[in-house]
RNA sequence: GCCGAGGUGGCGGAAUGGCAGACGCAAAGGACUUAAAAUCCUUCGGGGGCAACCCCGUACCGGUUCGAGUCCGGUCCCCGGCACCA
């Protein structure tokens, strides 16, 4: 008799086994091929593992324990992304250091991931808050700023007056302060800047071979954002001599009907030619409106058309020498393409609009619309009018003709432009990498020797940025004050911080060599185990994060650091975990479902299963409690096999050949499909089966424990002992299903009459036309529908129908 | 507005163009029990019929096909992402 199932003792019993053995730490050069898994890796709140962690995780957990059956030398690491705002806000109300806060939720998290008995290869766990981690994030900003890839700018930042803070897009959301509630403005400020648009096309090209979900890739190139276009100069009059002002636009094609121009009122166009400008008060004023919208005010709110015409300045059309006034409105922003536009109101909605609002001229240039009621759009059909030479021409031959000769005449070029923004690479935080710049009044701003890096974190007092905005590293005159490391100079340190994408742009790269003094991660090392062969983690990462590290690694590759130029080869995301009330989970609305509550009252691997059986994995799912007794219940029915399972018989039985290859088949490619819960069902029928036969040999149940063990590796291992199997599943062979014994020698084969279905006949799989229709004879119910009808047509697909047409 | 993914029982969800609802939960009935829990057995999309069976059914309208949840055209609705991008 086998003892009661005690999930609690078993569980510990084999995560103690396995960590003895050392079964899941990865070989460095290993001899067998390597597998390099990667979950994004948390971080550590204060709560603690949430459900989402566990959906996650889980899946590449499978995946990995598989890939080591399978004979794969597996990296399968795990790490904290540790620095970022909750915890300096914690820090900041608590008075406790984020240091000490911070390895309190780690250790926290890592007994959380241990108890679920999680195969990561606790060896080589990474913190981005740890100085030897931090040292090679700085390192690798000096590299970007040695190549010009770092720079600094001004921008708008959001800030609050009351707080005198700068504030986090999250903390400034629809615009009001997160603390105070007070209205939020936008202050110009420094801003270091890393040139990710160099890499756009980079970025672009490189998706194409690799495994990434479509929509993945989808989002990614959106988020790019390429458009090919042309910029073109037009002539200002009424300003300083020799004035221009330069467009960027897709549709050189419609140029004979601009019939104003519109830049941002940001523009520099302004300043530079005040002096000719009559209304400049006017004008500061909308640009003084402008700055206190945010960037969501500015693109969501504010529909209607707004802006302001200069006084004194007009540009000419250089197609046909027309004479045309000049707007700035917020509607053109001033960081995409020129910060000016072309307006062509006849052909695009925003032009339109502004141009019905301000009773602008709208020409007609593309017959087929009409321009009456709406811009008529449609680049595909269309043919140009009231355009000079062009007229006649279709919108693309216009365009190309429009580009030749402005390109001739030295007035505009071919140009492509990116979406994509620079990286805003600081913060005014005290819980980030500092930033290894030294600001020098004789040498300008010089970065860190990198013998002298870590620049490390000093203590602090208090984590509250000062009245100006600045960090709160600004307080600290022993880090402020510093020598030149080029002349010798007294300078000053950059206070600011990085930001939190920082450290997770790298951290796959430092598993595979953690602890190196010498190098972020040894070459020879990462050309074994890299790139990342399959990466898992949310969707709302695989843009900014997801961008910001395949930049990161190329820089990298570019430079020689890292042999292999993409870091991911394949990438795929689960799904939200909802509250059982079908709502985003949050401490606010009470609906969190903490882990740790249910590994103590059900156990971990009927939580993991559970957490894979729910539902389609990579869509959003409601949790709920009520569906996990249904896993408890089948591992119990595992469990209880023991009872009925022949010990003397260690192959598969006769009768039971087809379903036992089916079932290694079905339950192995649904893994690698992210078919989590067909995998299980699978598993369940197969189950169901044994048991409502009361009959499995001790051969059979082991090939079910090899493929639940990925799911619930504790259980397995322990009936697989009991079995009296001296070889631990994790030291086993993942089984191998035989192509030809799939299907069984006989089947039901469906009858349909006239497409609809009449009944089924047993034949063999193989059976001929007539062996099918002999069948359909010999089956009384079936002959009574065909008897004194005329079989017209006969459609026969083997395994699959007779359908007979009468 | 654009891009993407969807819409199937009371619920979560299955289904290379070939028996719609696998698997699980919930529910109902039964067995066991002094009783309850647990466990086991049965039923479980809707309608009709004493019954064998019949009809309807995968958001809606239409099409292709021997056969459509699946493919094509159109409509509606939900979700995720991006958004005045010139």
């Amino acid at each position: 008799m086998k003892p009661d199932y005690d999930f609690k003792g078993i569980e510990q019993k084999w995560q103690e086994i396995w960590e003895t053995q050392r079964v899941h730490e990865a070989v460095d050069f290993g001899v067998k091929p390597k597998f390099f898994g990667l979950i994004e890796f948390p971080y550590p709140s204060g709560s603690g593992l949430h459900m989402g962690h566990l959906r996650a995780f889980t899946s590449l957990e499978i995946v990995s324990r598989k890939r080591r059956l399978e004979g794969y030398n597996v990296l399968f690491p795990i790490g904290f992304d540790a620095f970022g705002l909750p915890t300096e806000n914690y820090a900041m109300q608590t008075g406790r250091h984020p240091r000490s806060v911070t390895d309190d939720n780690i250790k926290t998290f890592t007994s959380q991931l241990k108890a679920l008995g999680y195969s990561f290869d606790y060896s080589r766990v990474v913190d981005t808050t740890d100085k030897d981690y931090y040292k090679w994030t700085q390192w690798i900003f000096v590299q970007l700023f040695k190549k010009g890839l770092a720079y600094k700018s001004t921008a708008y930042v959001n800030y609050c007056e009351k707080c005198k803070v700068i504030l986090a897009n999250e903390e400034s959301q629809g615009g009001v302060c997160d603390r105070c509630g007070s209205d939020v403005i936008q202050k110009e400020k420094d801003v270091w800047f890393l040139k990710i648009r160099d890499y756009a096309e980079s970025l672009l090209d490189g998706l194409e071979g690799l495994d990434y979900l479509p929509r993945i890739k989808t989002e990614q190139i959106n988020w790019i954002g390429k458009s090919e276009g042309a910029e073109i100069d037009f002539a200002v009059k009424g300003g300083k001599p020799g004035q221009k002002l330069r467009v960027f636009t897709t549709r050189a094609d419609t140029l004979f009907g601009v019939t104003f121009m519109v830049v941002a009122p940001e523009h520099p166009i302004i300043a530079e030619n005040a002096g000719f400008i009559s209304n400049l008060r006017q004008l500061e004023d909308y640009r003084a409106e402008t700055r206190k919208k945010n960037e969501f005010e500015r693109a969501h709110v504010n529909k209607d058309k707004t802006g302001v015409k200069i006084q004194g300045l007009t540009a000419v059309n250089p197609i046909n020498g027309l004479e045309i006034p000049i707007f700035i409105a917020d509607y053109v922003t001033p960081d995409y393409g020129t910060g000016a536009v072309m307006a062509v109101p006849a052909h695009d909605t925003r032009d339109y609009e502004f141009a019905k609002k301000f009773d602008l001229p709208i020409v007609e240039v593309i017959a087929g619309g009409d321009i009456s009621r709406e811009a008529y759009t449609d680049i595909q059909n269309g043919v140009m009018v009231n355009s000079g030479f062009l007229n006649g021409l279709s919108v693309k031959e216009a365009g190309k003709a429009v580009v030749g000769k402005l390109t001739a005449d030295g007035i505009g070029c071919k140009k492509i432009n990116y979406n994509m923004k620079d990286w805003a690479f600081n913060r005014q935080r005290y819980w980030g990498e500092p930033i290894p710049i030294i600001y020098c009044p004789k040498c300008g701003a010089v970065p860190v020797p990198e013998a002298d890096l870590p620049v490390v974190l000093p203590p602090l007092d208090r984590y509250r940025q000062s009245e100006t905005g600045e960090s709160p590293l600004a307080g600290v005159s022993d880090f402020v004050n510093c020598k030149c490391p080029v002349c010798g100079a007294d300078a000053k340190r950059e206070t600011d911080t990085m930001p939190q994408w920082a450290g997770s742009s790298w951290y796959y790269l430092r598993y595979i060599d953690p602890k190196n003094p010498n190098a972020l991660a040894d070459y020879e090392k990462l050309k074994y185990f890299g790139p990342v062969d399959w990466y898992n983690g949310g969707m709302e990462h695989v843009t900014r994060h997801l961008i910001y590290s395949r930049f990161w690694n190329q820089f990298l590759y570019d430079i020689g650091v890292v042999p292999f130029r993409e870091p991911y080869k394949k990438r795929t995301a689960q799904g939200l975990i909802l509250g059982e009330d079908g709502a985003k989970m949050s401490k606010s609305l009470g609906n969190v479902v903490s882990p740790d509550s249910l590994v103590r009252d059900f156990g971990a691997d009927v939580i993991r299963l559970y957490t894979m059986f729910i539902g389609d994995y990579e869509s959003s799912i409601p949790w709920s409690n009520a569906g996990i007794i249904g896993c408890r219940r089948f591992i119990e029915r595992v469990y209880n096999l023991l009872d009925i399972a022949d010990l003397s018989q260690d192959s598969i039985s006769q009768k039971r050949e087809g379903a036992v290859n089916r079932l290694i088949k079905k339950v192995s490619e649904d893994i690698e499909c992210l078919k989590f819960n067909t995998a299980i069902a699978a598993m369940m029928t197969f189950l169901n089966e044994v048991t409502s036969e009361n009959a499995i040999t001790k051969g059979e149940l082991r090939i079910l424990l090899l493929l639940l063990y990925p799911f619930a590796p504790h259980i397995s291992e322990e009936i697989n002992e009991l079995l009296g199997y001296s070889t631990i599943l994790a030291k086993s062979d993942y089984p191998k299903y035989d192509p030809s014994k799939l299907t069984d020698a006989e089947i039901e084969l469906p009858v349909q009459i006239n497409g609809r279905l009449k009944g089924t006949v047993r034949v063999a799989a193989e059976a001929s036309l007539d062996e099918v229709k002999a069948a359909v004879r010999a089956n009384p119910a079936l002959s009574a529908l065909l008897s004194g009808n005329a079989v017209k047509k006969e459609i026969y697909v083997p395994k699959k129908i007779l359908n007979l047409i009468i």
